[in-house]
DNA sequence: GCAAGTCATGTCATCGATGTCATGGAATTC
DNA sequence: GAATTCCATGACATCGATGACATGACTTGC
């Protein structure tokens, strides 16, 4: 590795000398620029940006810690971060969390010490307090989740406006039976679909039944089993919301299995081939490469002018991508009695 | 952000105890062990990461370089990755190259000045000649496909095992005219795949015919339109070997689009839902996971152990996962003319 | 013609952790 | 009791880039 003192010697001139011309110093003469640029390319040259940032003290890395990078969702998110951070010099450094809660706070610990620029995190515990001590030496922003016990930036998407919205797809194609199928309502941003589903019923003059809610499921396949319960009941859903797009994934395969296509269905946010199924799904699209540049944006800007006040909470907005799964519900919704 | 120094200070020793200390060095007494660790936590020290790597000249960091952090076969990579790294406390960076092979090289190089201690890259270009003066500051792993011009470890798929297993699916299955989608034969991979192909016919004693090979898409979009044209042939092909699996995303809509889901079809790679479309879609996997394990290993293994020889070329093998897209050709395969 | 200003370039210190060597006291050996 | 070894601890230099300040040459103004 060559380094600018290396570079100096070749070009009969002092480090610091390099360090002007390289970082475009006008108080440098031609003649000298031209030496030092040429003992460059031939000693090949390249910036330690370690030792650079080491010395500001703060890298041209963002951290970025989601629940899980394979997941489309966040592999999108972290692909608009990425594009972001690009175009300002800096690079990303990505951990998955997991999802065990307990851990993500000495996984955030490791990262941390790699003296990033900021942190872009979706939190998957309910208490952040632990991070802020690191508040004033790094940005932090939120996405998909609000931070708990801490005041920091966050981009959201809107949870309950998205879930409402969705709900009220359902009942103007003529659902009068939807369920609602998710996990935890543990989980803030489930709690607040949840209560859009709720809301939604209660601005179409519908009661909720306690049996088509379905929360708290852990993964997709617990998703897909708590389908065929519903199915099974007496008086079974016409329509389904899930309210996440990793258990719309379960949820699909199981109505085809058991060959109840003609259950309506759509879910709070977009996942792959959804436009090719059979049906296609109606989903709620909330943009993660969108949600990704946001944050990098934000994280961007509180580097750039720290004492600058930005808004805290952010909440984007969701448009509902209707597809194919929601058709109107069977015109013989409810059981008669024999005439 | 408190400093070595500072906890020395506190605990009235020199920086260096406190670094003895830190790193379970024998020759400190049980007293000033006691004094400096209570010292720590008083004052929650965090080390520097930065700087002890800097002094060290490599990162605790493995650097990922792959065409697109969202494509999930990348994103189940570097997946792969993250978990072998971490349980040897490395983090990873990463980077999209995208598709444009022109600029791999100098996003590479705003890679390496990170000085990351690994890099683990599937190359887009045609000449990697230009990382062989890096090559002996850190270990270089290729994964996908293997590298151009510089000798390197690499881990690649059954290239050409795959495409013949594909093929010969399809023609086991009663298949005459299988047709092939994929992009240009200038990329490494596509020219194995498509021999592979080609050697599956030869097996089978069928000559290929130049109106089914259908290479040289860009994109997903164009793969879906050259299928319109393979359909509209006077003769059609009854089945498809998309050679990758970001096409097949593009081909199995557009079979759909046509009505012809009678086209049988199977693809290099697996994709997200191929299991739940309709019909259910064939594929020869290549385990994206595993990959970037060994990847990772390797690159683990090589920083362990720097003197000892590996294997430089690593073919990993794929396997056929059977769906329902392969269904046998039409009894009627060849037009007949009127009885 | 000389003081003040301008400008190219260099010297030194710094960021935090740690390897190298020095120091000085205690323990051990003959 | 003198010589030797051991051991805890500290002082200092180091990694590479760069900010603060110094230096010395040359220009400008009156």
């Amino acid at each position: 590795m060559t380094t600018m003192q290396d570079v100096a010697t070749r070009a009969k001139v002092s480090a610091k000398t390099v360090s002007r011309v390289f970082n475009d110093d006008p108080h440098v003469t031609e003649d000298t620029r031209q030496r030092v640029q040429s003992a460059m390319r031939e000693l090949k040259y390249v910036p330690n940006m370690m030792a650079r940032t080491f010395r500001e003290g703060k890298s041209a890395v963002i951290g970025i810690a989601v629940p899980d990078v394979a997941d489309p969702f966040f592999a999108a998110v972290t692909k608009g971060i990425e594009l972001a951070a690009r175009e300002n010099d800096m690079a990303i450094v990505v951990t998955s969390l997991g999802d065990n809660p307990s851990l993500e706070q000495s996984i955030i610990e490791t990262t941390v010490r790699h003296q990033i620029g900021g942190l872009i995190m979706a939190p998957i515990a309910d208490d952040q307090s632990y991070l802020a001590r690191w508040q004033d030496s790094f940005p932090i922003v939120f996405i998909d989740r609000a931070p708990s016990k801490l005041n920091a930036d966050y981009f959201v998407e809107d949870d309950f406006g998205g879930a409402f919205d969705a709900t009220q797809h359902l009942i103007a194609h003529g659902h009068r039976r939807v369920a609602i199928v998710g996990d935890s309502t543990e989980v803030p941003t489930t709690r607040l679909r949840f209560q859009g589903y709720l809301a939604a019923l209660d601005a179409a003059g519908m009661e909720h039944s306690e049996e088509l809610i379905a929360l708290g499921s852990r993964d997709a396949d617990a998703a897909a089993q708590v389908c065929q319960r519903l199915l099974a009941l007496p008086d079974p859903p016409t329509a389904i919301f899930s309210s996440n797009a990793r258990f719309s994934t379960g949820v699909f395969p199981a109505l085809q299995r058991m060959g109840r296509t003609d259950i309506a269905l759509i879910s709070f946010g977009d996942f792959p081939m959804a436009d090719v199924l059979q049906p296609s799904v109606s989903v709620i699209d909330q943009d993660p490469r969108h949600v990704g540049r946001v944050a990098a944006e934000r994280i961007l800007a509180r580097i750039a002018t720290p004492a600058k006040r930005f808004r805290r909470k952010n909440v984007l907005s969701v448009k509902l991508i209707e597809r194919q799964s929601c058709q109107p519900a069977p015109a013989v919704a409810v059981p008669v009695a024999a005439p």
